[in-house]
DNA sequence: GACTTTTAAATGTCAGACAAATAAAAATTC
DNA sequence: GAATTTTTATTTGTCTGACATTTAAAAGTC
C-alpha cells in the first residue's frame, strides 16, 4: 500500500483509495485488524487526523468498522447484505431526483426488473410472504391513508414480491429500483379511485401468486405497469392546464 | 439539522447523517454551497477536525464535492451516473466475495435480470452497440487470449447487451450484476472448448439482436446460462476429485 | 482600461494534548 | 489457590491552535 507523496493535497482520498484497494483484492480479508492510527500515520508519513480521514471514507462505505479500547482498532467488516441495501438505495434514490430521469424511464427500468423475478417468486413465494402481501393489500384499502402511507405499504408489497424469488443478491439488486421510486411515486397523488385500481391489480398479483402462475403474475405486473404509467401522464396533463 | 449532544461518541457520524439527510430530503440542493467547517463547527459546537471527519464521509459516497479557495467549500454534489456505477460495482463485488453466495445464487440474479433488458435490447440496440458486441466476439476468439481479458471483454460484451435496451436506470441496476461476477467467473479455468461454446452463444445473441428477434435473444441467454451453471459445477466436480 | 499585486477566505495538513473505552495485567482479599 | 478488585496500557474520539496552499476578489499601478 503506497501513495504519492509528490501530490501533497486530497492524501486522506490517496490512503482511503490504497487501503480499500487492499480489501477489494483480498490483500485484507475479513476481521482483519488494520494498523492502529498511529501506526498508518507512520506508515504514510502523514499526520493522524489525515488517517483518521481516510478510515472514515472507509466506514462510510462500510468497508470497515471501528472499536475503541486495548484491543480496539479498525477491522475490515463483512458488507451485510443489509449494508448494501441501504448503501443502495440512498444511492438510487439520489441518482434519480438529481438527474431529471422521466418516470416512464424509471418505471419502465423497475417493472423490467421485477418481472425478472415474477417466474421464481410464483415458484418458491413463502406462505409468510404471500401473508405479508395480502396484509398490505389490506392497508391499502384502509380509508384515511395518506399518500406517504400508502406509497409505503405499495414499497413493502413490492419487496415481498421480490424476496419471494428467494434470491438474497436479486433482492439487493432490486431493493434500488423498487424503493427508489417511492419518491416518484409520491408525485402522483392518488385519487381514491385509483387506488383501487392499483389494489385490485395487486390483487390479481397476489392470486396468481398464490396459484403458483407465473405468467398470471407477469400479466398483471404488466398491467400495473401501464396503468402506472397511464397515471403519470394524466397527472403530468392536470398540471400542464390546471383549469 | 440536529445532532444529539448527549451522545458524545460518533459525532462526526451524526453530522454526516444530518447532512446527508438535508440532502436526501431535498433541504439542500444540488450545487448549493453548505457553511464553512469554521461555521458548520460552530452550528454543530464541535471542533473542525470532527466536521471534516463528517465532510470525508460524504465525500466518500460522493454526495459532495470541495474546493479550495476564496469563494471554495464544500457543495452537494449531483451524483452522476458514473459515480453511481462504480459504487454499485464495488459494492457489489465487495458483497459476493465477503458472503459465501453461491455460484449458482449469483448467477441466476444476474442472467435474470440480463433477460429482463432481451426484449428492450432488441427492439432499441443501436449499430455501434451491436458493432461493440461483434467485436467482443472477435476479441474472444484471439488464441492466447488470458482468462482475465476473456472475462473483461464478457463483462463488455454484456454490458453492450444491457445498454443496447437505451435505458440508463436499467444499466445503472445491471452494472453490479454484470460486472461483479467476473471475479467469479474467472475462479473458472476456461478450457479452449468452454471458450468456443460461449463464442457460439454469444453469436446467437447478437444474431438475434442484428434480427430483432427478442425471444431467441432470450433463448439463447437461456442457454448461457445453463452452460454457465454445468461449467462451475464441472470445475467444482473436478476439485472434488482432482485425480 | 488593462495588468499586476495584495489580501482575505477557505480547505488541506500538521502537532500535541486530553478524554473515554476496553481488555489485559497486577494487586488484593477471602 | 481462586476470585475479585484495582491498576495500567493501548486505542479510538475529540479538541485546540497553528501553518500551508489555493483561489478569487479587491486594491494598486502603469
Amino acid at each position: 500500500m503506497k501513495i504519492d507523496p509528490k501530490n501533497p493535497a486530497d492524501l486522506s482520498a490517496q490512503i482511503a483509495q490504497a487501503i480499500r484497494d487492499a480489501i477489494v483484492s483480498g490483500a485484507l480479508i475479513v476481521d482483519e485488524r488494520l494498523p492502529s492510527e498511529a501506526e498508518l500515520a507512520d506508515q504514510f508519513q502523514v499526520s493522524r487526523p489525515t488517517v483518521r480521514e481516510a478510515l472514515k471514507r472507509l466506514a462510510a462505505q462500510a468497508l470497515i468498522r471501528t472499536q475503541r479500547g486495548a484491543t480496539g482498532g479498525a477491522f475490515v467488516n463483512r458488507l451485510s447484505f443489509e449494508d448494501a441495501y441501504s448503501q443502495q438505495i440512498t444511492t438510487s434514490t439520489l441518482l434519480l431526483s438529481m438527474n431529471a430521469v422521466s418516470f416512464d424511464t424509471a418505471c419502465e427500468a423497475r417493472y423490467a426488473l421485477e418481472r425478472a423475478c415474477a417466474p421464481m417468486s410464483a415458484e418458491r413465494r413463502s406462505p409468510d410472504q404471500l401473508a405479508t402481501m395480502r396484509a398490505e393489500i389490506f392497508r391499502q384499502a384502509q380509508p384515511g391513508l395518506t399518500d406517504e402511507a400508502f406509497c409505503a405499504s405499495d414499497v413493502a408489497f413490492h419487496r415481498a414480491l421480490v424476496d419471494g424469488a428467494g434470491n438474497p443478491v436479486l433482492s439487493y439488486q432490486l431493493a434500488g429500483a423498487v424503493e427508489a421510486m417511492q419518491p416518484l411515486m409520491n408525485m402522483i397523488t392518488f385519487t381514491a379511485r385509483s387506488r383501487e385500481a392499483i389494489i385490485e391489480l395487486h390483487g390479481n398479483i397476489a392470486d396468481a401468486l398464490d396459484a403458483r402462475d407465473a405468467d398470471g403474475v407477469e400479466a398483471a405486473l404488466i398491467e400495473l405497469e401501464a396503468y402506472t404509467r397511464q397515471l403519470a401522464r394524466d397527472v403530468a396533463e392536470q398540471r400542464r392546464k390546471p383549469a
